[in-house]
RNA sequence: CGAGUCGGCCGGGUGAUCGCGGCGCAAGUCGAGGAAAGUCCGGACUCCACAGAGCAGGGUGGUGGGUAACGCCCACCCGGGGUGACCCGCGGGAAAGUGCCACAGAAAACAAACCGCCCCGCAAGGGGUAAGGGUGAAACGGCGGUGUAAGAGACCACCGCACUCCAGGUGACUGGAGUGGCAGGGCAAACCCCACCCGGAGCAAGACCAAGAAGGGCUGAGUCUUCGGACGCAGCCUGCGGACACCGUUUGAGCGCUGCUCGCGCGAGGUGUCCGGGUAGGUCGCACGCUGGCAACGGCGAAGGCGGUUGGCAACAACCGCCGCAGAUGGAUGAUCACCGGCCCUCCGGGGCCACAGAAUCCGGCUUAUAGGCCGACUCGUCCC
RNA sequence: GGUGGCGUGUCUGAGCGGCCGAAAGAGCGCGCCUCGAAAGCGCGUGAGGGGCAACCCUCCGAGGGUUCAAAUCCCUCCGCCACCG
């Protein structure tokens, strides 16, 4: 679905695209977005306890990454993203508002 | 058939497509739970030099077993509940000592006497008594009788209690006989006493590598010397730096063994205040252990599972055979679809739902959450043969 | 993963076996003061249920236990907070 080579591993790596990356924000998720040199795109996820139980977030977490595998290979250009997601995930329509939020920022990174 | 008690088990299945983590060159192979949870106990393992003694502190608390160990499990005893199967119990000691028992009540623990009762007395009052009343959670053995002025274990029978003896049992304890003649109410999940157990921290333990500010100490030989010392070199050890103050270097500051004393060890630095800086890395531990191999893998073993035999009422143990064994680190174990299986609704076309819950060093327990379903043993009631 | 702590009226919080539904302060309501307000002063005020009323019952996060008696002692859960190299 994602491999490891494609996921945001380092504190500082979230850190850089949260503070230098657009940003999109949904009822269920918050997008941040920053263009990156080399080609290989990456996606980072923030699941917080406040989210649910354990077994709440690991599905969380597993459907995000699951539509940035999908959403990753069909960016112009090469980016890293976090999402970090909200108490709402585990009720809401992760898809769509995935895909919105992406496309609001590569829109806004590609301008 | 109805009502109920106890114990055990499962925790949706199959297929297709697209994916993820470990191992492997690859083909391939392995990949969440009964609770993985809470962190309430016990161990393994690691570090604290060794894991020492006494006190303090903490824990456990009927008896006997099981176990690596336990606060767990099994069997039994006692007390309480239930017609019964069965269930519940932190279930040692209150004649070692201390403490507490509010309010009410005369009196709350060692003896006394408020209303009473009885006797003496005209009365005031004095004496006897503890049956009855009243208060209270609890009032100095209970019920009945004898007795008496009224009464009282003062005496008697039964029950309770204490002691002695006998019998049974490993034991807790039980049964029986006799004696005493009623004495010391409760609380130890109050302090405490008794018996037994416990060194502390915890995988963010700990080991190694890299990086780092800027060094510091000891030893050795060398050079210079005003004989106080200074300088660079090598080896080893150690390490955030600086300023100020205080204490100290064999007449021992301080540190460690978590508190105190002893004992033991380390020991030349330590403590306080202020200022400045640094701190997000990797490998192992770690995927059951040891061992051979570059590795996949093989061999041996066990505190794993299953099956069997033997011993035991049982927990469990011994032996034999077979099988299995996730290992991530911003953290894999997933998503979609179809069919079948359950449950609910239905306008009979169909529609909806599928429990609790996600490994993080490992293991043995306990506790808590849990849709639905299966199996076994037993009890009571009713009916039939 | 581990360690430690805390839950009491609407809020902040004391109380740690009995006179405790519970101190104190804030808040809120009413009154005095003022032309009016603020400040100040005085009084009152927890929630739920039952009852015509006087009044009664339950509740200190939840449940169970010890005790004559529990907010307080013991056990098990629930929720929240802090810390670790």
């Amino acid at each position: 679905m994602l491999g490891s080579e494609s996921r945001l591993r380092r504190a500082g790596e979230f850190r850089d695209t949260m503070r230098q990356g657009v940003r999109a924000g949904r009822s269920c998720l918050v997008m941040h977005a920053r263009k990156t040199e080399l080609p290989p795109s990456r996606a980072g996820f923030i699941v917080s306890k406040a989210v649910g139980k354990a077994v709440v977030r690991n599905r969380v977490k597993r459907q995000l990454r699951h539509l940035a595998a999908a959403a990753l290979p069909a960016t112009p250009f090469p980016v890293d993203l976090v999402v970090r997601a909200l108490p709402e995930a585990s009720s809401g329509d992760l898809r769509t508002e995935f895909e919105t939020a992406l496309t609001a920022c590569l829109n806004r990174l590609a301008a």
